[in-house]
DNA sequence: GCTCATGTCGATACACTGTATCGACAGATG
DNA sequence: CATCTGTCGATACAGTGTATCGACATGAGC
C-alpha cells in the first residue's frame, strides 16, 4: 500500500452545540426566510448529520423558538432604560430594527411564548422600569398592550416592504392602485373611502408611521399611570 | 358482456370553483390549523385531483389569501358603526371572535396584505366611519394603530391558548411557573421582576385583557381625532 | 360523420421535507 | 479481550408543493 492508497483517517464528527446550530439556522434564515431553513441545510452547514440536530432540539419548531431567542440577544437594552417610557420605547424600536435585519423575526413574533433567557431578560428589563408606578395588573396591561402594538406594526411593515419587493414597486406607487389588482378594485366605486385614501394618502416613511403609532400607544400607557385626578 | 361486466361511465369530474375550495381548506384549518391544509387533502375533500386547483390559485400562498378573505366576511359588520369608536371596537372584538373560531387565522393575521373584497369592504366600512373628522394622514394612522394593536393581542391570546393547550395547564397556572422551565428560569434570581408578576399576577380573563388594551389604544386615538384646546 | 385542435384531467414524477430507524463504529468498562 | 453503551451517518418512510405528460372529451371546421 503506498502513501497515496492508504485511506484517510475516520473524519472526527464536526463540533457541533446549540450555539452553532442555532446561528447556521439564523444565517439561513436570513438569506432565504423561514422556508430556506430546513434540518439537512442547518445540519449541512455545519458538516453534520441531520439526525444529529435532534440531541440539541425534539422539533423544528424548538429551533425557531431558539432562533428568536437568539435575535432577543439583540434587543437587550445596552444600559438600563431611564424610565418606564424609555424602556417601552427603546424596546419597542430595537425589536423593530432587529426585524429589519432579520425580516423572518415578523412571521415569528407573538405566534409562541418566548421564554428563553434573552427573552426574559428583555421582559425583566422592561418590567423593572415600572418598579413602584403602578399595580402589578396595570403594569402587565401597560407592556402586553404596547408589546401588542409593536408585533402588530412590524408584521404590517415586513409585509408591506414584502409586496413592494415582490412587485417591484415602492410602496406608495402599489398602494396607489398601481397594482391591477387594486386598480380594478377601486374602480368598482365600491370603496370610496379606500380610494380617496389610496389618492390623497401622502407616503409616510416607515419609521415615523411605526413611532407615531407608538407614541400614541405610549401615551395611553401614561394616562393610565398617572391617572387624572 | 353482462351488464355486470359493463364498467362504470366516466365520472364527471367533481364541481369545482374557488368557493368550494376555499370552503373545504377552512374546514381542513378549522380541524388541523395550517399544516392540516395541503392541497392533496384540499383536492380530496372536493373529490378532485390536486393538480386541478392550479386552475384557480398559483401557489399554496395564494390559497391562504383566499382563506384569510373568507373569514373577514364574518368580520364585516351587520349594520354601520355609529361612530368611528365603535367601528373600531367592533372590528377589534369581531376579529377576535373570528380567529377564536377559527385559531389558524392568527398565523395569518398581518403576514401579508389584505386585499380580497371581504377585506376590503372591512377596510371601508372603517374609514367612511372617520368621514369628515381628521385629515387623511391622521385616519390612517388611527386604523392602522388599532389594527397593530389587535394583531398583536390576538397572536398573544392564541399562543397562550396553545401553550395551555399542550401543556394541560391553565393560562394562570403555566405561567404561575407550574412548568419546569419558567419555574428553573425564575429560581436563578435572574429576573426579580418577572418572579414578582409571577406571583403575583392575578389572572385576568382572556376578553377583558383584550378589551382593556384595546380601550386604551382607542382613548388614545380619541386624543388625537379631538386633540386639546 | 370525420378529422384536428384545444382544453381538462388524473396519474406520475421530481425534489424536497421532518423525522424514525438501524447498522457501524468508537470508546469505556470489567 | 469481550461486552456494553453512546454516537453517528445512512437509509427509509410518509408526506409536501408543483411540474409534466398522456389520455380523453369536446368543439369547430370541413
Amino acid at each position: 500500500m503506498t502513501v497515496w492508497d492508504r485511506p484517510d483517517p475516520p473524519a472526527r464528527p464536526a463540533p457541533l452545540d446549540r450555539e452553532r446550530i442555532v446561528a447556521a439556522a439564523v444565517e439561513l434564515a436570513d438569506e432565504g426566510g423561514l422556508p430556506a431553513v430546513s434540518l439537512r441545510k442547518v445540519a449541512a452547514r455545519l458538516d453534520a448529520g441531520p439526525m444529529r440536530l435532534y440531541g440539541y432540539i425534539a422539533t423544528k419548531e424548538e429551533l425557531f423558538d431558539l432562533m428568536v431567542d437568539a435575535v432577543h440577544a439583540e434587543i437587550l437594552p445596552e444600559r438600563s432604560p431611564g424610565d418606564w417610557r424609555e424602556a417601552l420605547r427603546g424596546r419597542a424600536h430595537r425589536t423593530r430594527q432587529a426585524t429589519l435585519r432579520h425580516e423572518w423575526l415578523a412571521d415569528l413574533l407573538g405566534g409562541r411564548p418566548a421564554l428563553g433567557p434573552n427573552a426574559l431578560a428583555v421582559g425583566e428589563s422592561t418590567l423593572a422600569a415600572f418598579d413602584g408606578l403602578a399595580d402589578i395588573g396595570t403594569v402587565q396591561r401597560a407592556v402586553e398592550t404596547v408589546s401588542a402594538y409593536v408585533t402588530g406594526a412590524i408584521r404590517r411593515e415586513i409585509a408591506n416592504l414584502r409586496a413592494e419587493r415582490a412587485t417591484g414597486l415602492s410602496t406608495s406607487d402599489w398602494q396607489r392602485a398601481s397594482g391591477p389588482h387594486l386598480t380594478r378594485m377601486l374602480a368598482t366605486g365600491r370603496y370610496p373611502a379606500l380610494a380617496r385614501l389610496v389618492h390623497e394618502g401622502t407616503e409616510v416613511d416607515a419609521e415615523a408611521t411605526f413611532t407615531t403609532g407608538l407614541e400614541w400607544v405610549l401615551d395611553a400607557v401614561a394616562a393610565k399611570l398617572a391617572p387624572p385626578a
